[in-house]
DNA sequence: TAAACATTAGACGTCTGATGTTTGTTACGG
DNA sequence: CCGTAACAAACATCAGACGTCTAATGTTTA
């Protein structure tokens, strides 16, 4: 008749649905997903169908399917899993200067819409990421000092630069404590995270900018030789 | 024994072969590839497993199924289709501001790394940037501004930073499209193009960067209203 | 002759059922 | 108390079948 109804496949609705429970938190990130037959009563669906969802799904990082148990929920966002696997590709120095772009518009617009109550824990973050330092707590002055970047570029009302920024977390955690390892690297003076702040504060963009293209000249002299 | 021989799931080895014979350039982008009876045949696999792979490669974007005709190559790289999916999902605004972050990293690194051919390159793309403008054709202009823009990125050496920014492309496409339709919008002379190549030239990259920020502050103000 | 329609072969979409493998748990025996 | 064996749950894979859609080809008709 007249209904020329183009049925889109049904294995990308189901591929939007299990999406949706996960980023409206139905599934919380570590939980485990109901198992395969529970989803094929739900969704009404065949085990390929499904599978087929599921796996493009493991496949851009949002879930780890463990065999013989069942399926996790790993990241909220697809773009983490992609962008770790694109990052492996690429060489240290290229990521870190990818990053080192995205650092720099976080700070540049971090400094523009300047919010108190965000300034103030970030503060707390740059106290906790210096005494971590002091008292020889790697492990603690590497989160801290990661959850201060990342609060920056959520600072900047930027989700999607939000986003991306976090994307790089795990693969700047590895290289973070690969420079931690070198001697003389030294996390709590040259880094220039207390000046970035200072210019974030002051809503001066340019200095905050500066302060960024400093440390990244500071943490390119670590870089291995290529 | 001392081999706890774990096998990886088959469908994950389908989806690094697969993968292996587009970034091979065994199947170029646009083409078709084999039927899934033959990809069954050639790597032995049950139907199944092989559509759990090509689906999971559809939804990273490397490939597009289409129902009844067959399964076509439509990029080179996972970024592109999960980065595409991620940016339709956040404000144009936020996802201008982050190309202007690759851009300006892009011009910076360009200009530390000039390359007399790419930069002749360069002078033929602006040149038929300028021309496609005064004619009037702007499908032309469009294609040519993005050619410019995504060979200067790739003259920053770094192929990250061009694999990403290569991944905005039809997103930016469509944008800049949209831009063009407001009136009084300048293609030829606002957007300081030549004075970017002229700062790469000269390898002064701070002047680089200032001509992609002015850009960006001119597009900025044809964005529509929020 | 050319445009509109009908047919057909190939390709993807989905379902069903069965069997293999891995993992976590539990109960048993030492 | 501990190690091991048996069991159950969950994912992995396979094989076959049928439906539906697309593109190409063939046929009819104005």
């Amino acid at each position: 008749m007249s209904t020329p109804v183009v049925r889109p496949p049904l294995a990308d609705e189901v591929v939007a649905r299990l999406r949706d429970a996960v980023t409206s938190g139905r599934w919380g990130v570590g939980e485990k997903i109901p198992s395969e037959p529970e989803l094929v009563a739900e969704y009404k669906v065949s085990r390929g169908t499904l599978r087929e969802a599921v796996k493009a799904l493991a496949h851009a990082g949002l879930f780890e399917v463990l065999r013989g148990d069942g399926t996790y929920v790993r990241a909220t966002s697809e773009i983490s899993g992609t962008a770790q696997r694109v990052y492996r590709e690429h060489l240290d120095e290229d990521v870190l200067q990818v990053r080192f772009a995205l650092d720099t518009q976080a700070a540049r617009l971090a400094a523009g819409s300047a919010d108190t109550a965000v300034i103030a824990e970030l503060r707390v973050l740059l106290e906790k990421r210096r005494e971590s330092w002091v008292s020889g707590d790697y492990e603690a002055w590497s989160a801290a000092d990661w959850e201060f970047h990342l609060l920056v570029a959520q600072a900047s009302g930027n989700s999607l630069l939000h986003e991306l920024y976090e994307s790089f977390g795990d693969v700047f955690h590895g290289t973070k404590m690969v420079q931690r390892l070198e001697a003389g690297f030294d996390g709590a003076l040259a880094t220039g995270h207390e000046e970035l702040l200072d210019a974030i504060e002051a809503g001066d963009g340019e200095a905050a900018v500066h302060t960024v293209i400093a440390n990244l000249d500071y943490c390119m002299g670590w870089m291995p030789a290529k």
